[in-house]
DNA sequence: CGCCTTTGACCGGCGC
DNA sequence: GCGCCGGTCAAAGGCG
């Protein structure tokens, strides 16, 4: 794991990785087979994939991710509805963007978490200057994902975590690009899969639902149910409000496609989404 | 026994 | 050069 992390740390791989994009018959990527958009089924492989292409060299930035909360499924209007609200309430509740790297603020109440379905581990914890409380770091468990993640608790208030969100959660968008999952997945990546479909509806629904009912309201944490099917218990970490943000139909690499590779990780497909996570009990961060 | 956290060491960047 | 600081590594131990 180590080794490919570092791989991936230097251009020539990224740049690699955008050859394998660009090649529909790479064993590692392929291009859907079609879209969830009936009326756009030719000539879009081309131009999505152009679109992903830059995607890789840029990251995205506040106007992308209102953009990509502002796209919902057209024949759903109760969604685009909810997906506006949710666009305000991340926007107003302290996500930042510094250096490719998202900043969150959110109130923790309890112990009480929820798990957002990705598997960290920690690798490192550190006391900062000026503050009390100790930062922890995690790194994303599939070996093909480059997200990342700082914890701590708020000097100021000690019921708000900071958390800072780092890279993308590539293996999300995977479902994509497999041809055969069984047979090209990583055999060290457990995060269990759900199908494409499933995942679709997984994350546009975590997307829609996440920041309004857990970011504004803070507590009442109870996933939904299916979540725990796909994502199993962490232990001492269990993240609490998911956040995932994708842009699901029109056209699959549209303007979400702002993914951010931060420094040269590679995140290619890691276009279709990326997410923000936050976690952490008090003890979780060492508090 | 394998996976995970813990925790001090280590490293690179930066300011003095 | 030196020390500080934030980030990462990796050995060791814990736990299911």
């Amino acid at each position: 794991m180590e080794e490919l992390m570092a791989a991936w740390s230097d251009g020539s791989s990224e740049d690699e990785l955008v050859r394998e994009l660009l090649d529909n018959h790479s064993p590692f990527f392929v291009l859907p087979e079609k879209t969830t958009e009936p009326d756009k089924t030719s000539g879009l492989d081309e131009e999505a994939i152009n679109r992903l292409i830059s995607a890789v060299y840029s990251g995205p930035t506040i106007g992308d991710i209102d953009s990509a909360l502002s796209v919902t499924p057209r024949k759903n209007d109760q969604l685009q509805e909810l997906s506006q609200a949710s666009r305000i309430s991340i926007l107003e509740s302290g996500l930042n963007k510094v250096e490719h790297k998202y900043t969150l603020k959110i109130k923790s109440f309890g112990n009480v978490m929820a798990d957002d379905g990705y598997k960290w581990r920690k690798y490192g914890q550190k006391s900062i200057k000026n503050s009390p409380n100790p930062r922890s770091y995690y790194r994303c468990t599939n070996t093909r994902c480059s997200a990342k993640k700082q914890v701590e608790r708020s000097s100021e208030d000690p019921e708000t975590l900071i958390i800072t969100y780092e890279g993308l959660h590539l293996h999300y968008a995977y479902p994509y690009f497999l041809h055969d999952q069984n047979e090209n997945v990583d055999p060290a990546i457990k995060k269990p899969k759900t199908t494409i479909s499933q995942a679709q509806a997984h994350e546009t629904r975590e997307a829609q639902e996440s920041p309004t009912t857990n970011l504004t309201t803070g507590p009442a944490l109870s996933p939904p149910e299916d979540r725990e099917g796909i994502m199993g218990s962490q232990g001492l970490l269990e993240d609490v409000v998911p956040l995932m943000i994708r842009n699901p139909t029109n056209n699959t690499f549209s303007n979400s496609s702002s993914c951010s590779s931060y420094r040269s990780p590679p995140t290619s497909p890691s276009s279709l989404s990326w997410c923000t996570s936050y976690s952490a009990t008090c003890f979780d961060i060492g508090i």
